[in-house]
DNA sequence: GACAAATGACACTAATATGGTATCATTATA
DNA sequence: TATAATGATACCATATTAGTGTCATTTGTC
């Protein structure tokens, strides 16, 4: 079981080292440079973001991407919800006939619980708070 | 993002009856039919959670699963780490060359003690807790 | 012993998700 | 107008998930 896929993970750290850089804008080939991702991948993933409004992008030569809101206001879970489609965990699988008590479930009231929890968790590490050591 | 796939739910809930049925031992017949789950697929999870201790199994006529450890001793992440594997969230996905700091990265700390917590939780989630309420 | 009812072992398949590539269109700047 | 960028989107390969089917073996009962 894995929290993060792929291309969440390589999300965050491209926001991260876009949320970093000095001159605002970073270019997906300068990305693709320094992070050592695969670069068509890395691209639609920004599409994405910028979609998602978490980046806005700008085209044309000179173009590139910046961060849209502040890294303070970028939370994992955020991240997560776009590329995983967030913690949506009790989607129950046995059919009404054979367990028509969905509200009062015990199992699935008791993973709601853990989901809960580990979403908030997710929801308290922000972009600011990864960048603010060294490394990504 | 979903926690439990479709096994564990099926098995956990195949184990929650076991553990409350009467006679100690279930067939795969008689799962069946009182949990509406696919037979061939249940039979498979069944074999499985015998190789792994958890039930035990008695052949020929008048055979079926029975619990092999009291259900205050079987918890939600046993199960999960037979079908998924445990959690094993941070592999880095990134090669050496553009993040060596495997050990500082601040993101994977991150997730590993998120990855801690979750685990903490679905290890107090027994069986035997889930069978208490009048729902499985 | 023969038959029936059960699991064991295991190969196979279908559907979906994941990870990634490629191409053409559009836009902006020099 | 050439060039460097993103937009949109279709495509592909592989892995995982979910499930089926079959033959072998064991065990209880007549």
């Amino acid at each position: 079981m894995k929290l993060l896929t792929r291309d969440t993970d390589y999300a965050v750290r491209a926001i991260c080292f876009i949320a970093r850089s000095k001159e605002k804008k970073a270019s997906v080939a300068e990305l693709t440079f320094r992070l050592g991702m695969p670069r068509s991948f890395l691209r639609k993933i920004l599409q994405r973001l910028n979609e998602e409004g978490l980046l806005e992008s700008s085209k044309g030569k000179g173009g590139g991407f910046e961060l849209a809101i502040k890294p303070e206001a970028i939370v994992l879970l955020d991240v997560m919800r776009i590329f995983q489609g967030g913690l949506n965990l009790n989607n129950c699988f046995l059919k009404k006939r054979i367990c028509p008590e969905k509200n009062v479930c015990r199992l699935r009231r008791e993973i709601g619980l853990i989901e809960k929890g580990t979403a908030a968790a997710l929801s308290k590490i922000s972009i600011a708070s990864l960048i603010k050591s060294r490394h990504n």
